[in-house]
RNA sequence: CGGGAAGUAGCGCAGCCCGGUAGCGCACCUGGUUUGGGACCAGGGGGUCGCAGGUUCGAAUCCUGUCUUCCCGACCA
């Protein structure tokens, strides 16, 4: 009863602050926009940077670790890429504090441990790496150089929320270089499948996948790949990028090789990141008024067992019977929490685990012993049924894969319920206002129109799918000829 | 940075207008009864009321300043 969660229709953006906070994933900390990432809500973390991290050495990528700070002439090097960060960057400038003559007790910055150059808190870490990068590569037998890093950046964002903006965020960019154009842009598109298919197979969160605009491209990129998902309240969130660097980076910090002919050529580069925010993309993709779902795969518990007893003698024949049946699981690979806790009684542990989003639950009482049976009840139908103990194990193994499908299919089928196309600037904003979700509309190509409509409709175009279907009209806003339908939406 | 709201026990809040013994629910501790959808009874512990000044015999309450957080917007993954 103390933990009410406030319903999707009442208020959306408070529906999802209370599943962070009451799903146990994360608290508001001392620090303006940062978070602090709860035990639960950083297995789940974990869970998910194992799959990745599996998934990017098994394409050939290792891991290593670049410093938090950046000189800021490094920084600058690259001018787009600079510039696009700038607004938003933390800046140590002081090595030392010291007591306060004037205040006791307190400290202030120490006015003679002034940094020579400022050092810039990363947002992003392509200088400092292709500063690094300069050193490693002479020849084409250096490259290419497939590397990833997982770490902490920071942006001053103006206005944060949990998971989804933070002023401190955890994620992984991959950095990599490439003695060839197409080589680079080879690993780019790999890169974007890969994010899909974690995102789609183990979050179960469908995507698409597409490119960004130049107005929406990363700041220093040549081309912006993406995969773009679906909220239940209809808006968008783009849930990873990988972009095609070009030579720009190479440029900006003279990284050349020679190639097998004894010629200098500049190197070709690529980056690619998702971080916390994923986690914002699950909550809100699948979770209902009664709290999170979580996807078998990565939930950080698969299965609860909750026993229900009356004294001693029936605790210690449920336990016996559980212990097989967690061993059990456990063989399978399941992961699974008996929660004996006495202090907490099974409608207490019922609601905690739903709201938690464990997605099997099973109940085992002595009447369900006598029958040779548990109680099991799935998180995503909220479905309860007697199920033989024997053979449960295998059938829970079985109904978690139906669960991760299940919730996958649901999701899958509200995206694409709302894809819609709109084909003149009334029913473009009749959908933006009404049902919401993308819209798929012709758009003349030119940023203006871009800029004018997100200052009209707060709309963006989210991506260019790739593989669209080419077919021609006019821009829904200037009636100019287009070539192609682009996906727009509202997003977070 | 603009607009709004809020800082009082671990959490959620009331009290403030009209100054006078700091309160409620949940949580916590002890004992008992309970346990198939967020248990009940009895007893108990815990707060320099965000911070700093001021007015006053007396300030959670009035005045001034200040800090912080959250929500909405512009910026953004």
């Amino acid at each position: 009863m103390s933990k009410e969660i406030t319903s999707r229709a009442q208020d959306y953006s408070q529906w999802y602050n209370d599943l962070v906070l009451k799903g146990s994933l994360a608290d508001y900390s001392a620090v303006r926009g940062c978070m602090v990432i709860k035990p639960y809500g950083f297995a789940l973390w974990e869970n998910m940077r194992d799959v990745l991290d599996r998934m990017f050495k098994e394409t050939g990528h290792q891991n290593a670790y670049f410093p938090l700070f950046i000189p800021k002439s490094l920084f600058e090097a690259e001018e787009k890429n600079a510039e696009g960060f700038a607004k938003e960057c933390a800046v140590v400038t002081h090595y030392r504090l010291k007591t306060d003559p004037n205040n006791k007790g307190k400290l202030i910055v120490d006015p003679e441990a002034k940094l020579e150059e400022e050092l810039v808190v990363r947002p992003t870490s392509e200088a400092i790496i292709w500063n690094t990068y300069k050193g490693w590569i002479q020849s084409y037998r250096d490259l290419p150089i497939l590397v990833n890093q997982w770490a902490n950046v920071v942006r001053w964002e103006m206005r944060t929320r949990l998971f989804l903006r933070t002023a401190e965020f955890l994620w992984q960019e991959g950095h990599t270089a490439h003695a060839t154009k197409e080589e680079a842009v080879e690993e780019t598109v790999k890169m974007l499948d890969v994010y899909a298919d974690f995102v789609e197979n183990w979050m179960a969160v469908p995507v698409i996948k597409g490119v960004k605009t130049p107005n929406e491209r990363f700041a220093g990129a040549e081309d912006t790949y993406c995969i773009e998902a679906m909220m239940q309240d209809g808006k968008a969130l783009q849930a990873g990028t990988s972009h095609f660097l070009g030579q720009n980076f190479a440029k900006a910090f003279d990284v050349k090789f020679s190639d097998k002919n004894n010629k200098l050529e500049y190197v070709w580069a690529t980056s690619w990141g998702v971080s916390t925010r994923l986690i914002g993309a699950l909550v809100m993709a699948h979770s209902d008024d009664d709290g999170l779902i979580l996807p078998p795969r990565i939930a950080p518990i698969q299965v609860v067992i909750v026993p229900i007893y009356k004294g001693e003698e029936q605790k210690a024949k449920i336990d016996e019977r559980v212990h097989q049946l967690v061993a059990e699981l456990k063989g399978m690979g399941v992961t699974v929490k008996y929660d004996d806790n006495d202090n907490t009684r099974p409608g207490w542990k019922f609601a905690e685990y739903e709201m938690k989003g464990v997605p099997v639950r099973v109940a085992l009482g002595l009447r369900d012993l006598e029958n040779n049976v548990a109680e099991i009840a799935r998180r995503d139908t909220k479905e309860k049924n007697s199920v033989s103990l024997d053979g449960l194990s295998a059938h829970i193994k079985q109904l978690l894969e139906d669960i991760q499908q299940n919730i996958f299919n649901k999701a899958k089928q509200y995206r694409d319920e709302h894809i819609t196309p709109a084909n003149n600037w009334d029913e473009f904003v009749g959908l933006l206002d009404g049902k919401g979700g993308f819209i798929s509309a012709h758009w003349d190509g030119t940023a203006e129109t871009e800029d004018k409509i997100k200052e009209l409709t707060k709309a963006t175009i989210r991506c260019i799918p790739l593989n669209n279907v080419q077919e021609e009209g006019v821009c829904i806003l200037t009636g100019k000829p287009s070539s192609q339908r682009v996906l727009f939406a509202r997003a977070y």
